[in-house]
DNA sequence: AAATCCGCCAACCGCAAGACT
DNA sequence: TAGTCTTGCGGTTGGCGGATT
């Protein structure tokens, strides 16, 4: 059995009933279409009324989460931009897997894309670089580098960027951001200042002064799982930076 | 061309908190 | 006040489809 869903795709139909008459797996555009039609007269809320009024073998937390996460008008789609990757990494290394909250900040976005995002992108990442996502060195790792990159991509995009002047990494005065002062409509205004650097590539050519692998280890001195030393300081060094950077930007 | 792998994302589940009776 | 219902949140699962072998 096949059945029509999103936007006319066809996809292979896992729907299914329980004992009880409630509907399960992927919504139907006849669902859809009855949904968005009983929400446009009564309003939001009151889910299982909605569920049971509607006509829809739902429950309404299903509907619900219909909803909001895609029938919405408002609903953003589309790939995370810049900006709101920013927002993400920022919003999160303050309050954590508080997706819900983290979305209020994002108009249009759902908690639910944003953890997508976070256990996508973010994640692998961590894996890559054989951190825990949670460790101090990870967060560091997202805070030191990773952001300010984000922030000069954003620059480099804007008119205001000087192709000529090549900040690549850049330090970051977080002490003095204060919540909230990130906007995703507008550019971000995390006080972070460039800072030239000198570097194994000055040239653009992207050879590494020292190959990170060849040592067997991630690039990040000791690793991320540990070891004693000034961890920051290990991951200031020129070739740790330049490694870093191939290894987190490439698809960021 | 077929099989397998893997990223993405929609949707489900369990739990907790608040609202209601 | 206690019990029930509703809503919201975060974690997890599973299918689709593109990429790779």
């Amino acid at each position: 059995m096949e059945m029509k869903v999103e936007g006319g795709s066809k996809r292979k139909a896992h729907q299914s009933e329980d004992e009880t008459g409630i509907r399960k797996g992927p919504w139907t555009v006849e669902e859809d279409t009855i949904l968005v039609n009983y929400i446009a007269i009564h309003g939001e809320g009151r889910w299982n009324s909605v569920a049971r009024f509607a006509g829809l073998k739902r429950t309404g937390k299903s509907c619900r989460l219909r909803w909001l996460n895609y029938l919405r008008p408002d609903v953003r789609r589309g790939n995370i931009t810049l900006q709101e990757q920013i927002v993400i990494l920022d919003l999160h290394s303050r309050w954590g897997n508080r997706w819900s909250k983290i979305a209020q900040h994002l108009p249009g976005r759902t908690d639910n894309e944003i953890k997508n995002y976070w256990r996508t992108r973010v994640m692998k990442q961590a894996k890559q670089l054989k951190c825990d996502v949670n460790s101090k060195q990870f967060r560091d790792t997202l805070r030191y580098v990773w952001m300010p990159r984000l922030l000069e991509r954003i620059r480099a995009a804007t008119s205001e960027y000087d192709p000529s002047c090549q900040p690549v990494p850049v330090t970051l005065n977080h002490s003095s951001v204060t919540p909230l002062d990130i906007q995703f409509h507008q550019a971000p205004s995390i006080p972070w200042q460039a800072q030239h650097v000198s570097h194994g590539s000055q040239n653009g050519s992207d050879v590494c002064p020292r190959v990170a692998s060849e040592q067997g280890n991630n690039g990040l001195g000791g690793g991320c799982g540990g070891g004693g030393g000034d961890w920051a300081e290990t991951l200031w060094s020129d070739d740790n930076i330049w490694f870093l950077q191939q290894q987190l930007f490439e698809d960021v």
